[in-house]
DNA sequence: TTGAAAGCGCTAACAC
DNA sequence: GTGTTAGCGCTTTCAA
């Protein structure tokens, strides 16, 4: 199938043979051109574009150690990543800020543990000169194997692990999730309800506590009865609702963890002939736009910058990178907690 | 960051060093140890652990001009790739036969015509052993390039070069769409249906045109106002019903080229007040189970394997790079096209 | 400004 | 079986 097949492919011995150059000189032209005079440079160049040559890239990474290009690693089934639109929003601004600085953005899907080696023998093989890498789970293994394989990484979300030293040399970006939670349950207690229910995404992610955690900061004394775990799936919610009424038929406010959990709480309380807002008042997070604007009524939520975490992920990667910032010890540049910020449609 | 930067990696040497042997002893060893003595391998391994050693990729394709990677190359915004269920299940039948062979799937995306440059340099650049490619549209460029770099590649549906000799020589994996549509009609024609319509997807892809084709393979003398054309989402269906049912009041039968579509479809016909199969039968294309199950009334359909074609579009590439197939001439092996078959729900 | 030469880390003939 | 050796194609000192 090759029209010229790769083993033909000509070389930088055979560009300069045909210029009449040395092999340093055509590299020179090759990379810039810089130092070159003017007559010699285009002489190579033609004898490039007449040979059809272009760089092998292995050759090139044995020797620079760079090869321009950063793994993103979704170490998720494909089913979700494809679903939910958390991440089509992070790899659009992760993208876009690769992109900016010609550098090739590389997914790698990890549905089950059983890719984790292949991964694993990826990024460390030197294919990439970073990771990206989102665990959203508490048990992930793919950032402890780049990092001990030097791989620079920066993580999606705060990571779980114990070691404080670990976690402080670890870069990862992160929304206040704390601090969101706690604006939505005061935005309930400002629209004075005090039966304040909580559905929580799955308690093994980092961001699910965190969320938890901010409800419980204003609701320290809040009946276990008025939290349930969903699952970040609209249906997950709809159940999580259903169990909460049962229990709890008197609540009159809901913080859901996720804008998409919300939507289906939204379902059943509605089916339930509970009004929103006037008997039950809801709060969603993220300000997913494609869920919140749509749910009838439209959602008052928690406002978190996706695609700008995204960007800033790739941003503090690509400066981890420079070889100016301290190759061994704790980092020159630190992880970023983005803010939060209050959305008011009309469901609360 | 890097706990063992990789400048201070171990090489070849330090192990052979260590383990008192030569490099090719352990280069043996570390490539399976096929033709060294157990205790002296066993010693080997010992200082390979010791020493944390990992081959360098990049000086090992050099020399075997492999790498274990192949890229999925989608031409479309990440929008449409992460909405539309179809990549998803395309990807995944890739990804299950690609790791099964002990490859690594690189996922490069490729929004815009400006970031065709940048992923021509990455696959003609030799990071990656092959190119499977999703064309979508009539106008890409990718796979010439492609092409031209000898990089072996095999394309997600037709491809519609107009050259006869180029398309021979060129893989692709696509269903039987004209096929499928045909029987799609001949369903409707069945059910006693006489004014049959046609909701088709975007003109500029293959695969709308074959199905409109095999839509007028059965009714040639179709009148032009029952033939309106979407975009393949369920807004564009929608839309597309609308104008049908304005320019034709008195259809019986519908054959959307897409159940997303069709589910558009469904739901203007239901606020138009016509019944469905009962006034208006429906027919889709794709048999997304995720969408088709679930309209109202389940969708009668054209089912196409997508996950098997994303296997074999793989296990195509795969083939192809195997050294016993021509380098030069017509590939040993062949473009696929895959049968679609009937799924009878209610809606026709 | 240009060229010669020394590797980058690995594999694969070919000897022993 | 194991070691020796010659590259893979490129960049980058160092001299000229």
């Amino acid at each position: 199938m090759p029209a010229r097949p790769a083993a033909h492919r000509p070389t930088l011995e055979a560009v300069a043979a045909r210029a009449g150059v040395s092999r340093a000189t055509v590299s020179r032209v090759v990379n810039g051109g810089a130092g070159v005079r003017g007559p010699l440079a285009e002489r190579v160049r033609a004898a490039v574009d007449e040979l059809g040559y272009i760089p092998n890239q292995a050759a090139r990474t044995l020797v620079t150690r760079r090869n321009g290009a950063i793994a993103v690693v979704v170490a998720e089934p494909e089913s979700r990543f494809f679903t939910d639109p958390f991440f089509a929003q992070q790899v659009r601004g992760i993208s876009r800020e690769l992109a900016a600085h010609d550098n090739q953005l590389v997914l790698l899907l990890t549905g089950g543990a059983a890719d984790h080696e292949r991964v694993g023998r990826y990024l460390t093989g030197g294919h990439v000169d970073g990771a990206l890498i989102f665990s959203l789970h508490a048990d992930d293994s793919l950032p402890v194997i780049a990092r001990n394989a030097g791989v620079p990484t920066v993580i999606g979300g705060r990571p779980t692990w114990p070691d404080p030293d670990t976690r402080r040399r670890t870069l990862y970006v992160d929304c206040d999730n704390r601090g969101g939670a706690r604006d939505a349950v005061r935005r309930l207690l400002a629209l004075g309800r005090r039966r304040i229910a909580h559905i929580a995404g799955p308690l093994d992610q980092p961001a699910s506590i965190d969320r938890l955690d901010g409800f419980r900061d204003v609701l320290p004394d809040i009946a276990p009865g008025l939290i349930a775990e969903g699952d970040f799936t609209p249906e997950g919610g709809a159940r999580a609702m259903e169990r909460l009424l049962e229990r709890s038929p008197d609540l009159d406010g809901v913080f859901a963890a996720s804008d998409v959990m919300a939507s289906g709480a939204l379902r059943v309380l509605r089916a339930r002939g509970r009004r929103v807002p006037d008997d039950v008042a809801v709060v969603g997070f993220d300000d997913m736009v494609s869920v919140a604007e749509w749910t009838d009524p439209p959602l008052t939520t928690i406002r978190q910058d996706i695609e700008e975490m995204g960007r800033l992920m790739a941003q503090l990667l690509l400066h981890a990178l420079e070889p100016a910032s301290d190759p061994d010890g704790v980092p020159a540049v630190s992880s970023i907690i983005t803010p939060t910020r209050l959305v008011v449609r009309a469901s609360a």
